[in-house]
DNA sequence: CAGTAAACGAGACGGTACGTCTAGTCTTCGG
DNA sequence: CCGAAGACTAGACGTACCGTCTCGTTTACTG
C-alpha cells in the first residue's frame, strides 16, 4: 500500500491570511461593481494582487468565494443574538422583519447576496451551504422566538414551527428575488399581521 | 433623405417557423440534458440545425429563449382556465397547489423552470417577462378565487389579496427555489389551511 | 454510416488573409525583437490583431508559423534561381557560400532562422519540414552545380553528390549554429578551397 | 557596518552530495523519457526528492543541470584518452568516427546530449560552456592527432588544423542534428576518405 | 556537547502563458 | 435576400510551471 499516493490537499496551517483577505474583500468590491456577471476569478486575482492559483487552491468555486466573504460577516457576534423577546411578538416580529427589509435594500448588501441567492438555485450543493451557513442561523432565531410565543400561549399550542418562519419568509424572499414589488415597512407589518391572525390559539 | 438607413429590425414575415420550433426545442432538451450551465448557444444551434445568427437576430438571450419555449406551453388552453371553483375554498386551493407540487417536481419541468427563475432572479427586465408571460396568469388566477371567496363572505372583507396570494406562493416558491424540503401534498395542505385560518372573516 | 462524424477541419477557403498576413509579419518582427523564448501566442495574437483561436486554428505550434513566415520569403523567384554557372566551379561556389555568411550575420535573418533550426532540431516532424521546405531547394541547387561540374571532368566521376553537399554546408553550419567562429569570406574561400582539393580527379 | 550585507552565495561546502546525485541522475532519466519539452524542474525536483530551492541554488537552469550530468559522464577517465595513433591517420579516424555514431544513435545517450545542442543552440552563455566542457576536448583529440599526421607528413604542411577537424565533424554533426540521414559505419568512412583526400600533400 | 547557522524537503506565493471554450459579430454562399 | 455555416475578435476558463519566498527539520561546524 503506498503510504499516501495523491493527497492534493493544500496545508492549510501555511495559508497566507493577507492573501485571504485580499480575495474576499475584491470579491464583495467587484460584485458590487459590476454584477455576478462580470465576476471573473481574473478579475478578483488582479484587484487582490494575487496569483490565480491561490484562488483555485482554496475555494472550489466563484460563489464560494462570496460565501466565505459574506460568512466573514455574518459571524460578526450582533449577528449571532437571535431575535428580540419584549414579550410582544408581532412587534419583535416587525422590528426584525423591518430591518431585513432595510437591509435587502441596501445595494451594497443586495448585489452579493442576490449573487449568492442564483448560484445557490442553480446548484444544489452550494445551495446546502449558504442554508447551513448564511440562512440557518437566521430562520432558527426565527423558530426560537416562535417556539418561545407558543409556549407563553401566544400561539396556538399545535402550531408548526418551520411552516410559521416559511409564512413569514417565503413572501419576502420572494418579492425580493422575483423583484414582486417594494420591501417596505407597511409590507412586512402586513405580512406578520396576517401571518399572526392564523396562528392564534382558536377560542375554547 | 436615404430610404432605410438602419434597419436593426429584421423582417418577421419571413421568419422560418421550421427553425424557431428547432431552436425552442433543441433549448428545453438541452437543459433538461445538461442543466442551464451547459446551455450554450452553439450547443443550441447545433442540434438545431440552425446557424448562431439566427438565434442572435431573434432572442436577445439564452433565458428569452427558454422563456418562449415555455409560454409555447403554457399558452395551451387547459392552464388559461383559471382555478377551479367549487364553492369551497380550501379544497380548490389545494387542489391546485398539489398538482402545482406535482408539477415542480417533475424533472421535465423543473429544469427549464429553475433555469428561467435563476436567470430572472440576476435579470431585471427578464425578471418582467418572467412575470408577466409565465407567473403573472398563475397568480391572476389565485387572485380572481380569492375574490370570489371574498364576495362569497369567506374570508375577511378587507383582506388584501395580493398579499394573501404570497403568502400561499411565497413559502411554496422559497422551499422549491432553496431545496428546503419536499414540496409534498401534505406541505400544500397544511399551507392552505394556516393561511386561510388567517384570512378568514373576525367574529363579530 | 453518418455523414461527416467529427470533421475538425476549417474550411480554408474561408479563411481570412488578411488575419494570415498579419500573423506571419507580427510572428517575425516578435522573434526579431525579443527572441524566440519570448515569441508567444499571446504577444503574437495581440501584435496581429487576432484571437488567439485563429492561430491555433491553422498552425499547431510557433515553429510552424515562423516557418510559414520564412516560406513566404524564400519564395520569391530570386532564391529559385540556383546557383550561378560561370563554368569556374570554385569560383561559384565561393560566391554563394559568402552570400550566405553574410545573410547568416544579419539579425533580422540570423533571429528567426535559429528559431526555426532550434525548434526543428528538437522536433522531428518539424525537422522534416523545414528540411523540405527551406533547406532543400538550396541544397538542391548545389547538388545540381555540382553535377554539371562532375560532368564537365571538374570533378572525380565517382564523387558522391551529397557527400560533396555536405562537406560544403557542414562546417558551416556547424560553426553557425555552436558559434564556433566567425562566418567570415575567408572561412567560406578555405572551405571550399579544401572541399574542392579532394573531389578533384585523381591523376591517371 | 553589517559584516556580511549580502551573501548570495552558498556554501558549497555543506552542498549535499546525496542531492546533487539524485538531481543529475532525475534530469537524465527524464529528458530519456519525456524529452526535453518535459524536462521541468518542478518535475526534476519531485523525482529526485528535493525542494526546488536546491536546484536553484546550485544551477542556473535546466540545461546546466544536463551539461552537468553529462560532464559528470565525459569525465570518466576514457574518454580522456585522446584519439589512438596506430600509424595509419584515416584507420585511426574511422575507427574514432565510426564509435561516435554508435554512440550518437543510442537513445540513452542522444536523447540528453540533443537537448544540450539544442539549449546550446537558443543561448549563446551555454553554448560556450557546451563548447568547453563537453565538445572541446573532443575537437582538440582531433586537431592533436591531426598534427601528429601532418608532422609525419602524410598531411600537406600548410594544412589548417581546425579546418580539418571541422570538415571531419560538420558534416557529421548537421546530419545528426537535422536528421539528414543515418550515422552508418559507411558514412563515417566515405567522410574521412573524401576529407583526407584534400588534405594529403600535394605532388612535388 | 550544546548552540547555531546554513542547507535541506516541502510547498504556498505572485505571475505568465498555455490551449480550450463560449460569446457575439462578420462573411460567404446556396436556395 | 434570408438562413446555414462557420471564421472571426475577444477574453475568461482552469492548468502547468516559473522563480521567489517562507516554513520547520536536519546536519555539521564551533565555541
Amino acid at each position: 500500500m503506498p503510504p499516501t499516493p495523491a493527497p492534493r490537499t493544500p496545508d492549510a496551517s501555511r495559508r497566507s491570511e493577507r492573501s485571504r483577505r485580499a480575495i474576499l474583500e475584491a470579491s464583495l468590491e467587484l460584485v458590487g461593481e459590476a454584477g455576478f456577471q462580470k465576476l471573473t476569478i481574473e478579475a478578483i486575482a488582479a484587484r487582490a494582487g494575487v496569483g490565480k492559483q491561490t484562488i483555485y487552491r482554496w475555494w472550489p468555486s466563484k460563489a464560494a468565494i462570496l460565501l466565505d466573504a459574506f460568512t466573514a460577516r455574518v459571524e460578526d457576534p450582533e449577528y449571532a443574538a437571535g431575535l428580540p423577546d419584549t414579550g410582544d411578538l408581532a412587534a419583535d416580529l416587525k422590528t426584525v422583519l423591518r430591518a431585513t427589509a432595510d437591509e435587502f435594500t441596501d445595494p451594497g448588501f443586495e448585489a452579493p447576496y442576490r449573487a449568492l441567492a442564483v448560484a445557490g438555485a442553480a446548484d444544489a450543493e452550494l445551495s446546502r451551504q449558504f442554508a447551513e451557513r448564511l440562512t440557518g442561523p437566521g430562520l432558527a432565531a426565527y423558530r426560537d422566538r416562535l417556539r418561545a410565543a407558543r409556549e407563553a400561549g401566544e400561539l396556538a399550542s399545535d402550531v408548526d414551527l418551520d411552516l410559521a418562519v416559511a409564512l413569514l419568509t417565503g413572501p419576502f424572499f420572494q418579492r425580493w428575488l422575483t423583484r414582486g414589488g417594494p420591501l417596505t415597512h407597511a409590507f412586512a407589518d402586513a405580512l406578520v399581521d396576517t401571518v399572526l391572525a392564523g396562528l392564534r390559539p382558536r377560542d375554547a
